[in-house]
DNA sequence: CGATCAATTGAGCCGTCTCAATTTGGGTGG
DNA sequence: CCACCCAAATTGAGACGGCTCAATTGATCG
């Protein structure tokens, strides 16, 4: 049930096989539905096996900002482990599939299963880590750059699930990329088009080529040096 | 050792007692210098006794982001608990002292104290919001509103810690400000005298009165509906 | 009491947003 | 199957917020 997608990344075998007695459950998320809702009481985090989904926190005024685009074998719901209470929304991007991973199972399984807590707080931090990093990119970077470094993120994702690095397709909207890095819709399209009026990429509504990597990790800061 | 202040929060009494096995080192770093290093060996967190620090990345061109400013009883090092490696560094704003977490001594001491992992399951979560609604206000937000919300969230913050919400002092200075707020120390400036111009608060040079608390909640946008 | 660094303030510029028009594609019903 | 409709994306023109560069003041410390 678990394959290599849900949680394990760097585990033993045999811890896997113990940890299948976590996931009980797994929910399918249809395209535009929401796995939960900023308010519901939060008992799991979930581990994505197939699919896409977004999730973004909304403030007081109604303002959103997505916090993340999500892709197989990643986590969420880990924001939600303070009060036990989401603070975030988690929207499919397309028809999806979770494992729910329960915090009381998990905490049952804990004494025999030590390197279960050691994972989960090994991810917590990656996330930390993540969100740190994209702080760095709206505080200091311009759109350009912002745009460029989306790209070879996603890039470097689809590229370690085994999928192409070059071709994917963008399951988000132009104004979904822009809100997740701080842009308008508008200065996103403006600079994909440009990418590939430069020859960097192709692009084709939702689907892009990337022909030139190095000339997109120049623009992104990210290449050398 | 651990007063009311290092890692408790909402434990029982006897609990923190037993937590005190956990806490055997402090350690005092004087102002302008560094409890870690972006690179160090990470093998613990720690738990801010007194004075203020704050943390920042660095990219590999050099570029630096404030990912926080730290007061008394909140903990750092959350983020460098993916490969055991300090992703961040921690620069003291001022003498301050630090309770150290060991990781090791925690596994050791949790199958007896159980609520231990939910507590640094909390705290990170805690983290991962904070950095998120950074996130938000740095993607969606005016300056103006960016340097009202900061102003009114060290204010609750100190006020929290049984000092004065109105009265306080800076302990970073305003390019430390405008970093992690992703502005110029500049406009940072210009928005502080804008705000005393209007009545709001006084400045001087790092002293800071609130005046009109509601007036600036009103202009972070976080004030009601 | 000078030296140095932090902060303030001003002027002008640039990048990104706003507003608007147009194109494109996908889905639906006649 | 075609025509229509709607949402998403593209592209343009103009405005504005925040940045850059620069000069000045103020504080701190030897």
């Amino acid at each position: 049930m678990l394959n290599t997608i849900c949680l394990p990344l760097g585990m033993a075998r045999d811890e896997i096989v113990k940890m299948d007695e976590l996931i009980k459950e797994r929910i399918r998320v249809s395209k535009g539905s929401t796995l939960y809702h900023q308010g519901d009481i939060s008992e799991a985090v979930y581990g994505l096996r197939s699919g896409s989904l977004k999730t973004q926190i909304q403030d007081a005024q109604g303002q959103t900002q997505i916090t993340g685009f999500l892709l197989p074998g990643e986590i969420l719901g880990l924001d939600g482990l303070m009060d036990n209470i989401q603070v975030s929304h988690a929207i499919a991007l397309e028809d999806s599939e979770v494992c729910v991973i329960r915090l009381d199972e998990m905490d049952r399984l804990a004494p025999r299963i030590p390197v279960l807590q050691t994972q989960l707080r090994r991810l917590m931090s990656k996330e930390i880590n993540r969100s740190h990093s994209l702080l760095l990119a709206l505080g200091s970077r311009r759109s350009e750059q912002r745009v460029a470094a989306f790209l070879l993120n996603l890039s470097q994702r689809f590229q370690s699930l085994g999928y192409s690095p070059t071709a994917f397709i963008l399951r988000m909207s132009r104004e979904e990329i822009g809100n997740f890095l701080g842009l308008t819709l508008e200065t996103v399209s403006r600079l994909l088009s440009r990418f590939a009026h430069d020859g960097i990429l192709q692009v084709r509504h939702r689907e892009v080529h990337i022909l030139d990597l190095h000339a997109l990790q120049v623009l992104a800061g990210t290449d050398c040096e």
